[in-house]
DNA sequence: CGCCGGTTTGAGTCCATTCAAGAGGAGTGG
DNA sequence: CCACTCCTCTTGAATGGACTCAAACCGGCG
């Protein structure tokens, strides 16, 4: 189910990795060079379904990944078993650069959905930064943000009850769909189940259950079978304390152009 | 209280950019000529208070730091006032990359202690990564292993009872200051009281309190006044289930002293 | 049509919280 | 040298939000 291509399609718009160029320009502007650049990287197409595993935690990494199609999720456990989503990722998401650039993962990533990703040697993305850095500066900047979820998440899940949990989680993923062009926000699919969404809150899924309905019978979401509607986004946010800042969506503070220094 | 240094001095030892250096190379091998570089950096030194903020939430960032002597957190706040703790930093940590970066920042940061800070203008950080990549690469994996700190954190608050939680955050802060040489993992200055400790583990002061006392009671740890010994380390990284593998203090997968591509 | 993964609902329990009060220490001022 | 204050730590009792256990329901599908 593996195809290698040692040379991108010369047809930008054909390659998958354009999608990492629209994802890296979210962040900061590159040169038609540099675009160049990412579309030149060496990668391999994989297929998954959800039980299998991208990365497994503690092992080590040569590839970063390209979410491409499908949801993936990053997910630690506990010597218990019990489980912790710590992320969930959408189509253009660079998935794996946390765990790949570390060399050994500290947690693993499995697709949620049936998925595709393009998977990049880490030593061509390293290559890359050192010879064009403005595309490592935007990298870099992906994983910030990341962090900033990370961040946003722990706040969260110590100091919001579960009813307001659950409604900033809905907001959050709405608002990144809408940012990859992927949906809009007041309406979307919503890829996880409820034990999957307890694991991502830090509640059970029982509660999870419970939660819902509050947020239903007060008339802020309607669900179908893994669709959300969001009936009130004004409501929503609130009870979410939702802000969007976090989120960084207005791209870097530093010029958007620039190219290497020299 | 502030005072400019447009230039380094030449002794490296002297310079608090050193600890910078230090930091870094935890990561990265620097080459001496990017070590001279670092050094070159321009920074103004302040000395802070706890009740001060270095930034706050929502504010424009100009500027990261390098904490030169003291502790800081990391902190972001719930609509009803609840506190979040998602970072203790020591001395040799540099604060305020993700913050400054990014541009606005998403939390506060704050002294813990009384505390001395370089702080570094981001442009000149990021006019240092353009010129010699494997800066910015070296800086970019230190906001990656903070990432990782960030996800160990959520496993630990969703998926662990109190008990394990404050064992885990015994044993995380031990092997940090080990690492930057600032002690010894088995008995050190701990710099948070139980109001502070609650807030970085999600917890209520009033249980960190009992927490503590389980954990005294074993005979895994003696406390006194704002100073922890670890009576039996094994027992507390059992119980903590800590493993120190998300700090990632084996340094980086790629070859340290490589220089820029070309 | 019967299985199966996921959802829903109920009842009882428990870990952590809230509220409240007291104890211990360090620093200050008379 | 002794109040006095402030801050943090400590302890108790009652409450509650989320969990556990368990069963029933539901829709899709082989």
């Amino acid at each position: 189910m593996e195809m290698n291509f040692q040379v991108a399609s010369l047809k930008s718009e054909k390659s998958p990795l354009a999608l990492m160029i629209r994802k890296l320009e979210l962040w900061k502007g590159l040169s038609v060079e540099e675009e160049a650049a990412v579309l030149a990287l060496p990668y391999t197409l994989t297929e998954m379904t959800p039980s299998q595993y991208l990365v497994r935690d503690g092992e080590k990494t040569t590839h970063s990944c390209l979410l491409i199609s499908g949801f993936a999720i990053r997910q630690k456990r506990a010597l218990d078993g019990g489980r912790s989503i710590c992320g969930v990722h959408m189509r253009g998401d660079i998935v794996d650069l946390q765990n790949s650039l570390l060399g050994r993962a500290d947690h693993s990533v499995q697709p949620l959905t049936m998925a595709t990703f393009a998977k990049i040697p880490r030593d061509a993305l390293i290559e890359l930064a050192y010879r064009l850095p403005n595309i490592g500066l935007a990298m870099w900047y992906d994983t910030l943000v990341d962090g900033s979820i990370f961040r946003e998440w722990i706040l969260s899940i110590t100091r919001r009850p579960a009813v307001p949990r659950i409604a900033h989680m809905i907001c959050e993923f709405g608002v990144r769909l809408e940012a990859l062009g992927l949906g809009e926000r007041s309406s979307y699919e919503f890829p996880m189940n409820q034990d999957q969404l307890a694991d991502a809150t830090g509640l059970t899924s029982v509660h999870v259950n419970r939660s819902l309905r509050v947020l239903e019978e007060r008339g802020l979401i309607v669900r179908t079978a893994r669709y959300i509607v969001v009936a009130d986004w004004a409501a929503l946010e609130t009870t979410g304390e939702f802000d969007e800042a976090y989120l960084h969506l207005g791209g870097s503070p530093f010029s958007p152009h620039r190219t290497s220094a020299q």
